[in-house]
DNA sequence: TGTGTTTAGTCAGATACTCTGATTAAAGTA
DNA sequence: TACTTTAATCAGAGTATCTGACTAAACACA
């Protein structure tokens, strides 16, 4: 099987199991949502770069702000450093999900660990590390 | 940074640059079309399959081949072996794309070994095989 | 300082993708 | 034969995404 396929497959494995995880918990954001949300930082951040880091159109992040602006899980504030742009900041309700997303996140880890082992998990780990060195549009 | 935004960013990265390289060829096809073409085995599959294979609903395979169809780059047979079932197969036009994603993946590969080395790069192609053991929905 | 260029974000409109629910027809089962 | 399941499609709706045009603030520099 091909590496693209290979990397693909676990990857909406977690992004499955974490969106489901956060849903179960009473968070209701869909996985657009999600993967905009979770890139928001926590001193907040600019729709631009989100948009960039989340790889969209600033009009689509601009929609999905929106929605979770409107759901009440971020809010937008004026940036101090420049009046054209305005910081996304994820609010208190947001931050219950982190918990939440982190502790699926831990038991998915656990269950590869279980499978591969501890010695091939690092090396995956380490791997991937060095392979978003040249493939994250967004360093 | 977490694994499962490790696994995503280069997994991204992939599926980007083989669809461009496979659109920069003249197939003129969308990123949700050609993950169902990719899925479409030499000898036919079930539109049923196709859907469990790609993680989407009936309604959206038949969505996806039927624009994949119009543009001839696949057929539906009938299935010999079921009345109710059709043979989803990718014509001769569409086998076209295949050297060109191979060969834009043998280069990304490439580059990939350059960056990581040939050791580490096996290591990671070893620890994703099990993996997709255990986070393949369709094996 | 004033003018031209870039940048951050939004508005409007269109398209693509995906889903839920209901339906038809062919198999499979007892 | 009657009941149940399976493969696929139809109809309709909702979500996500894009292109193009625009406003306002910031920046660059002659």
């Amino acid at each position: 099987m091909n590496i693209g396929l290979l990397l693909f497959i676990p990857s909406r494995n977690v992004e499955n199991r974490i969106l489901a995880a956060v849903n179960a918990a009473g968070f209701d954001v869909s996985q657009a949502q999600a993967r905009v949300l979770m890139r928001v930082d926590p001193e907040g951040t600019r729709l631009t770069v989100l948009a960039e880091s989340a790889q969209v159109t600033k009009q689509t992040a601009g929609f999905l702000v929106d929605q979770l602006e409107k759901a009440g899980y971020l809010e937008r504030v004026p940036d101090p450093t420049d009046g054209r742009a305005r910081l996304v900041r994820v609010t208190e309700k947001a931050k219950g999900a982190v918990p939440v997303a982190n502790a699926e996140m831990a038991r998915i880890e656990a269950e590869w660990e279980q499978h591969i082992g501890k010695r091939r998990m690092a090396q995956l780990r380490e791997a991937l590390d060095m392979l978003c060195e040249i493939t994250d549009p967004y360093r």
